[in-house]
RNA sequence: GGAGAGGUGGCCGAGCGGUUGAAGGCACUCGCCUCGAAAGCGAGCAAGGGUGAAAGUCCUUCGGGGGUUCGAAUCCCCCCCUCUCCGCCA
C-alpha cells in the first residue's frame, strides 16, 4: 500500500514511478476515487453529527418533562439520510482500495527505470564458472546415480514438483538448513519456528493478496493460505503493534518449507529441484526505523552474499531493475547462483526493501521517544538461502569423475564429518 | 468437537440502555518540594480519519461483523481469540 496523501501531493511522481513497473499505468481513476471518497466522508460525518445532537437534546426534553416526539421523527428523517450517505461512501471505499491494494510500490532511487530484466545490474561477482576435465552431470544424473532424490514417488504421493529427499540427500539439506541458521544466529537474527498457514489480513500485510492469491494454496475449509515463502508469515507477526524504537531494529530468521501453485509457469524447461511447488528456504526479516533500511538492506545482502561464499558456489549479485522488482519492493538484489546443469544463474536469494509498504498494509508502526507518534516502519526481507536451489549447485559444482560429491566443507560438521557422499 | 468463563486505553480494572472516549489505580511526562533523589502535591497522558494556514472543530473506535433502539461498552444474532473442564490426538 502506498501513502495516498503522497500520490494526492505528487500524483506526476508517482505516476511515473509506478510506470518504470506497469507500463501505461494510470493514476487519474485512483485520484478521482480519493476525491470523492473524502467528500462522501465529509457528508456522511457532517449528517452523523447532527444526529448525534440531535440525540442528545431528547433526554434533556425528557428530562424537563416535554414531549420529544417531534425530535425524534426528525431524526428518523436524519439517519435515513445518514444511513444512505455511509453505504455510499462504503461503496466508494471497496472500490478505492480495490485499486489501491493491487498498486506495486514505487521504485527507489537508485534502482534502474527499466521494464527490461536484461537491464539488472550486476554489482557483484564471486568465484567463477567452474570447469569439468570428465563428463559433467548435471544434478538429475548426479542425484539419480547416488539415489539421493526421488521425484517419482514425489510425483506418486502428491504430485509433480513435489521431490523427496532421500539419505544423504536429506541429510544434505538438512546440513545445509542447520548451517544456514547458525550462521543467521550468530549474526544476531533470533531464530523462529513458524506457521506454515496464514489468515487472510496476513497474506494482505506481505502484498501477497489480493493480487496473487492463485500463486497460494488456499485452504477453504478454514480460509487460510499455505505460505509460498516465510516472509508472508514474518510479516504478520508484529501486524497492529506500536513498538518502541529501542527494541529497533528487530531481526529474525526462520527455515520453512515454501510451497506455491507456480500456475502460469506449465511446460517449462526447468527441470528437476529447479522449480517445484515444494521447496525448502531459510529466511532472514528485519524490521527497522524508516532512515535505516537501506543500511538494513546492505545487511540482508552481505549476509546471504556470506553463507554462498562458505559454502563456495559462484554467484553474482544484481540490482533488480523496477520492472523486475516483487510488488512490495522498492528495491531488490538477487543473489544468483551458476548452475553448471541449466547453463544460466538461478536465484538463491532474493533480499528486498518493501520500505513501509507491508508496514502501512499490516498497520505495524513503531514510536520515537515516548512523546512521538507512531510511525510505519520498515520492513526487509531476505532468503538466506533457497536450499532446494543451493542442491543443485553443490551436486553440480561438487561431483567428481566418479559421479561422487564432495561435501562443501562448511557443511561436513553437520554431517558428523562426512566428506563425501557416493553411492549408497 | 462439547460445556462453562471471559475479551474495555501502555498495563490492571470499574461500568451493564442516555453528557462514559470511557471512574479508579499503576506506569509515563512536566511543574512544585529537595543539596539531590524518594515520598508527597498539582497538571498532563489513546489511535485513526475529515476539514482548516493554524488554533480548533467534527466523525469513528470498549475483540470483529450484523441487528434492536431516537440513543448501545451496556440488549439480541453470527464469527474470532484467551482461559478452565470433558472428548480426541502427534
Amino acid at each position: 500500500m502506498l501513502d495516498i496523501k503522497w500520490i494526492r501531493d505528487n500524483p506526476k511522481a508517482a505516476e511515473e514511478a509506478l510506470q518504470s513497473r506497469i507500463p501505461g499505468l494510470e493514476l487519474t481513476e485512483l485520484l478521482s476515487l480519493d476525491r470523492q471518497r473524502r467528500d462522501a466522508i465529509t457528508l456522511s460525518e457532517s449528517l452523523r453529527a447532527e444526529q448525534n445532537k440531535v440525540g442528545k437534546e431528547i433526554p434533556q426534553r425528557k428530562k424537563a418533562g416535554e414531549s420529544a416526539d417531534e425530535l425524534i421523527a426528525r431524526l428518523s428523517q436524519i439517519k435515513k439520510e445518514s444511513q444512505e450517505a455511509q453505504d455510499r461512501l462504503k461503496e466508494i471505499e471497496a472500490r478505492f482500495e480495490e485499486i489501491a491494494l493491487g498498486l506495486p510500490n514505487v521504485p527507489h532511487e537508485s534502482v534502474l527505470r527499466s521494464l527490461n530484466k536484461e537491464d539488472n545490474q550486476v554489482v557483484k561477482t564471486f568465484g567463477e564458472k567452474p570447469s569439468f576435465d570428465f563428463p559433467f552431470r548435471n544434478h538429475l544424473e548426479v542425484a539419480d546415480h547416488l539415489g539421493i532424490l526421488d521425484f517419482e514417488r514425489g510425483a506418486k504421493i502428491t504430485g509433480a514438483g513435489f521431490p523427496i529427499y532421500v539419505g544423504d540427500g536429506a541429510r544434505l539439506e538438512r546440513a545445509l538448513l542447520n548451517f544456514l541458521l547458525d550462521q543467521n544466529e550468530g549474526r544476531g537474527f533470533v531464530p523462529l519456528g513458524l506457521p506454515y498457514l496464514v489468515n487472510s489480513e496476513t497474506g494482505y500485510t506481505s502484498g501477497q493478496l489480493p493480487k496473487f492469491a492463485d500463486q497460494m494454496y488456499h485452504v477453504t475449509e478454514d480460509d487460510l493460505y499455505v505460505i509460498p515463502t516465510a516472509e508472508i508469515a514474518l510479516g504478520g507477526l508484529h501486524r497492529d503493534e506500536i513498538v518502541l524504537e529501542e527494541k529497533l531494529p528487530l531481526r529474525y530468521t526462520a527455515y520453512t518449507a515454501c510451497f506455491r501453485r507456480e500456475a502460469g509457469t506449465y511446460g517449462t524447461e526447468e527441470r528437476g529441484l529447479v522449480r517445484n511447488h515444494q521447496f525448502n528456504k531459510v529466511e532472514l526479516f528485519s524490521l527497522v526505523a524508516p532512515d535505516k533500511s537501506y543500511e538494513e538492506l546492505e545487511l540482508l545482502r552481505s549476509c546471504a552474499e556470506d553463507s554462498v561464499e562458505k559454502l563456495g558456489l559462484h554467484y553474482q549479485t544484481t540490482n533488480l531493475v523496477s520492472g523486475d522488482l516483487g510488488q512490495a519492493a522498492a528495491k531488490t538484489y538477487d543473489i544468483e547462483v551458476w548452475l553448471p546443469g541449466q547453463n544460466r544463474y538461478y536465484e538463491v536469494s532474493s533480499c528486498s526493501n518493501c520500505e513501509a509498504y507491508q508496514a502501512r498494509r499490516g498497520n505495524i508502526r513503531f514510536r520515537r521517544g515516548k512523546e512521538g507518534k507512531p510511525e510505519f516502519l520498515h520492513t526487509l526481507n531476505g532468503s538466506s538461502l533457497a536450499t532446494s536451489r543451493l542442491m543443485i549447485g553443490i551436486l553440480e559444482c561438487y561431483q567428481d569423475q566418479d559421479g561422487n560429491v564432495t561435501v562443501p566443507e562448511a557443511l561436513r560438521p553437520y554431517l558428523g564429518g562426512q566428506e563425501k557422499i557416493g553411492k549408497s
